[in-house]
DNA sequence: TTTGATGCAAATGTTTTGCATGCAA
DNA sequence: TTGCATGCAAAACATTTGCATCAAA
């Protein structure tokens, strides 16, 4: 594949943050060291990357989605109050496939899991930002 | 809440389907009883209905939402080849609440899983519609 | 050079919304 | 009657894409 600044610049960037921007925020970021750059540039390297498997693309119930730079394999935890993605430290669940597959005659190859709930800082707190998002009461 | 014959039509189809239609196939079948109606309302009743907790939305990583009439708990399995949403027997993971929660301080309201992989009538098959999402590999 | 990557802008697909009108209570 | 629900159309969003130009190899 061919070099190009602007892939270097978000890859890096992403890289080196430990929160979970959406392409806008990454857009927004990387200006300073790509003042011509465009928000379409930017989504189609994160479609690469993420072809590529070196960044994963994060899909939430509401709003856009996310980009992690992490590429190792783990969970997420979306607070619904602020809307924050937090990375969770737990092991794999990878049992729940065998689970999944007992009473099915397809092909289970995998599952995504998100979390969600108050994350440390709106626990604390009246409001995080104002947004709330409806809880989600059904784990399907 | 006031009555609506499109809101109870739109609740009618869903509850006599096992599929999970979108908002716009929802739009499309149930044209037959209500000629006149607009897809603005089908997505007015949709959000209300779910919110109610009638139906639920069900967010995939790719395409429109869809929407399911069973309200009762239960995982869905979405076909990386023909999109298919199916139920799945199995029962609940809420232990896997107890696994996010043990290393996280902020507070495991739920989570939402979803299995995928090939749907048993895309197994037998060289192909079902043609499309094909790329193969996701981290369960995250 | 050659070919893939970019910037720009227009297009796409999904969902929401404003507003005048209609229908349930 | 009163006010929520509707139809219609426009707007809002997030994302993709066509095309001429630019830059990496």
């Amino acid at each position: 594949m061919k070099y190009s600044r602007q892939r270097e610049s978000i890859l890096r960037y992403l890289r080196s943050v430990k929160c979970h921007p959406t392409a806008e925020t990454i857009y927004q970021a990387i200006q300073t060291d790509n003042p011509n750059i465009s928000l379409g540039t930017v989504y189609r390297n994160l479609t690469l990357l993420t072809e590529l498997g070196e960044i994963n693309k994060i899909t939430v119930f509401d709003g856009p989605d996310r980009f992690d730079g992490n590429n190792a394999p783990h969970y997420h935890f979306i607070c619904r109050k602020c809307r924050a993605v937090l990375d969770l430290e737990m092991d794999s669940l990878a049992h729940i496939n065998l689970l999944a597959a007992h009473n099915f005659s397809g092909t289970i190859e995998g599952h995504m899991a998100h979390f969600y709930g108050l994350c440390p800082a709106c626990m604390n707190q009246k409001s995080c930002n104002g947004s709330d998002i409806p809880a989600v009461t059904k784990s399907s």
